[in-house]
DNA sequence: TATCTATACTTAGACAGATTATGCATAAAC
DNA sequence: GTTTATGCATAATCTGTCTAAGTATAGATA
């Protein structure tokens, strides 16, 4: 990925890949383009993420491929979800709403304190 | 971070010590335990990852540090946010509510298309 | 026909940062 | 005096993203 903090991304990707398969079979470009248009350019999955990404989840069993032809005729690697891909985007969004929630809760638990805090405090 | 996706945090670490620091100095091991508590548990801070960071955000400018004694009359480096560490909090903040924001899109839209898809759909 | 552009996949190497693990030190409790 | 919790530091390892380069080809354009 590469936005405003690259570094932010580790570990999204797989549920953003997951997420994109969802809603049926797709090629590694059509998954970036997806995430890109449909994340309004926030996200972007350089190829050099996206390709070794989808190899180790197809190596971990979340993925299957088969090679096929795009609308646009083109040569192209379809992935889809297997089972084991579809537990794995449940637990992984699971895991994404626990980890914002609880980014959330500090966050929020700052601006709180801040208020409370007198301007020239030390401690 | 040890949490359910060890991933997940790169680069948000940063974002959360500055946070905590907000409510004014504290000592690394008060910034982890206080991540701890506000967020239930959800994020823990090793401090593998807690002390390098707090090095490197200093070296960078965006905290200061001093020795002192803590309550529990305990020799502790108490790190308190800089101008520039109060600008890059702000950035950050953004940068996380926009990334935030757009994974949210992502996952919105996927349940939006598969509500739409046909049960054996292969495209 | 040749070239350009966009699409599409792959992989090596560099790099950053989180994790595990270990070490050191000391206050308070027992 | 041993244990427990606190507190800081760092080396080694691992993982995964990025940059960059390479390959290939369909369609458009000159």
């Amino acid at each position: 990925m590469a936005q405003r903090n690259p570094e932010m991304l580790r570990g999204t990707v797989e549920l953003l890949i997951l997420t994109t398969l969802r809603g049926g079979p797709r090629h590694g470009f059509g998954i970036a383009r997806w995430l890109e248009t449909t994340s309004d350019d926030e996200l972007q999955l350089e190829e050099g993420s996206l390709y070794p990404a989808l190899h180790r989840m197809e190596r971990r069993g979340w993925l299957e491929s088969e090679w096929g032809i795009s609308d646009n005729n083109r040569n192209v690697k379809l992935y889809r979800l297997t089972s084991h891909g579809r537990a794995r985007l449940r637990s992984e969004t699971e895991g994404w709403a626990a980890f914002a929630a609880a980014i959330g809760k500090v966050l929020r638990a700052a601006e709180a304190v801040q208020e409370l805090v007198p301007e020239n405090a030390t401690r």
